[in-house]
RNA sequence: CGGAGCGUAGCGCAGUCUGGUAGCGCAUCUGGUUUGGGACCAGAGGGUCGUAGGUUCGAAUCCUAUCGCUCCGACCA
């Protein structure tokens, strides 16, 4: 079989002509144990302070993410577009935030000397694309999204890919006619948020978050629990063991249900902690952890849309400033995060859904025909049922593969050896369990294939 | 932005105090022996010691400047 027609049903790849830079010791730059882990696997490459080269381990998974969040927008009923990363300084001037950003926002000139800025986000950009085009309130609800690099100059970068200048985000804005569309459009976020990071393994707890000056209750930020978290976090433990809304849920209905569930129960970060009613929780419920922020969902009414008239036209033929709204997530920062809660002392436990193959197939005797011959049948096998593999076809030994396969932490290894073959049988490994079972060939598939 | 530290081979480090022509481990390459949890032996390649000035017969080492990176704090998706 050609190596173009091996590519082509999954995504599957040989080591031996793939790229990934492991290594046993990582840089003594490295703090925590994703920075650590991200650079051992070869998924990143420093460029500079807080500036990342993804490498191709560490891109398939970014990619991975970015699709999961895609498909729970999409879900919630926003739709994607893409908007630039340099933005012209007139829109920010007209909303004021030219002046206001601070040393964080990345001021270019071009070369008519025209003041240009590395977008930090992008409300001026999105509020001038819908006041271009909507002028009717029959247009609304909408709401558009992108996934976007961004850029933020730091003072400190720190932290890996968790907290980089340059960084992926989704970043989704609403647009409604009242007060109340604005809070539909936001519980639908809230809804499409939990689902989201369900989906990517995780479990993350809407905390109230500071609204600055404009005030309400609307806004949220998604924690995850980690040891390396970057703030302290108490919340109640029910809010821990509640599922997420589920992929089945109806977005046109009435959310408020779901959003309510959770927001009745104490989640706070350290800013917005209120230690007397953290103490009214019955003490066995009591949550008081490191946390590490993987959204943040935000409403924040006619701040943009007055400034730079976004109007539209109401059933009683006024014009009135639109309802807006912003959700953010950290789509690369999620990587580091995921990590940071999926590892064990060999390496990275990926979940199912981000993980960068599926599958890691071991040759343990690379050369030996049978074994060569068994491998190269199980892979194509795996291809045809679209189940992404990394087939280690290397001739290290076998110490060497197993540590590797183990760091990198697909969440099934295929062992296939001369013992096995003896027998009919490949070993099979979860990572995450550490269960190893032996199975004939034809059990194979269905073993690992994805529930 | 305040405080601290570090730039020597792809990675981890020694050498700097006390100036004398650069070294160790891992990784890489060659040959051999090995081969089920990061093998062993022998050999090899790879560094204008972050950069620029200065002092000196001579600078990785001393002086000055500069660039970069990291950590602690204040700040943030």
């Amino acid at each position: 079989m050609s190596r173009v027609s091996q590519q082509v049903p999954g995504d599957s790849m040989r080591l031996s002509r793939y790229f990934l830079p492991v290594s046993k010791e990582a840089p003594a730059d490295a703090a925590i144990v994703s920075h650590k882990l991200m650079l051992r696997t070869g998924m990143v490459r420093q460029n500079g302070a807080g500036i990342y080269t993804w490498l191709p381990l560490g891109y398939r998974v970014l990619k991975k993410i970015e699709q999961i969040v895609r498909e729970e927008m999409d879900r919630a009923g926003a739709i994607e577009l893409l908007m630039p990363t340099l933005q012209q300084a007139d829109l920010w001037r007209e909303s004021g935030r030219y002046d206001d950003y601070g040393k964080e926002m990345l001021r270019i000139k071009d070369r008519h000397d025209r003041d240009m800025l590395y977008g930090p986000t992008n409300e001026e950009l999105i509020t001038d694309v819908f006041r271009s085009y909507v002028k009717s309130y029959k247009q609304l609800p909408l709401n558009l999204y992108h996934q976007q690099w961004k850029f933020r100059d730091e003072v400190r970068p720190r932290f890996g890919v968790m907290r980089g200048r340059e960084f992926l985000m989704k970043d989704a804005y609403s647009f409604d006619l009242t007060e109340d569309g604005a809070r539909v459009a936001y519980y639908k976020m809230f809804c499409a948020y939990l689902n989201a990071f369900s989906r990517m393994g995780l479990t993350a707890v809407p905390m109230r978050a500071d609204t600055g000056p404009i005030g309400g209750e609307l806004s949220h930020e998604f924690i995850i629990l980690a040891d390396t978290g970057e703030s302290a976090v108490f919340c109640d433990k029910t809010l821990l063991d509640m599922d997420p809304p589920g992929l089945d849920l109806d977005f046109d209905g009435d959310l408020s249900g779901e959003v309510e569930k959770r927001t009745q129960y104490y989640a706070a970060t350290e800013e917005m902690h209120d230690e007397a009613a953290f103490a009214a929780i019955p003490e066995d419920r009591q949550v008081s952890a490191r946390g590490i922020e993987v959204g943040h969902i935000f409403n924040f009414g006619t701040k943009y849309s007055k400034p730079m008239n976004a109007v539209v036209q109401g059933p009683d033929g006024q014009m009135v400033p639109v309802q807006m709204g912003s959700y953010g997530i950290g789509v690369s920062r999620l990587v580091g995060g995921i990590i940071e809660a999926c590892h064990d002392e060999n390496g990275i436990v990926w979940p199912d859904s981000v993980a960068p193959f599926h599958v890691g197939l071991i040759n343990m005797r690379a050369g030996d025909e049978a074994c060569d011959k068994a491998c190269g049948e199980l892979y194509e096998q795996l291809e045809a049922a679209g189940i992404d593999t990394l087939y280690d076809d290397t001739d290290d030994r076998a110490g060497a593969k197993f540590a590797r396969m183990d760091l990198i932490g697909l969440p099934w290894q295929l062992v296939i050896g001369p013992k096995g073959l003896e027998k009919g049988i490949v070993e099979v490994k979860n990572r995450k369990t550490g269960e190893k079972v032996e199975l004939p060939f034809a059990e194979v598939i269905a073993k690992v294939t994805p529930a």
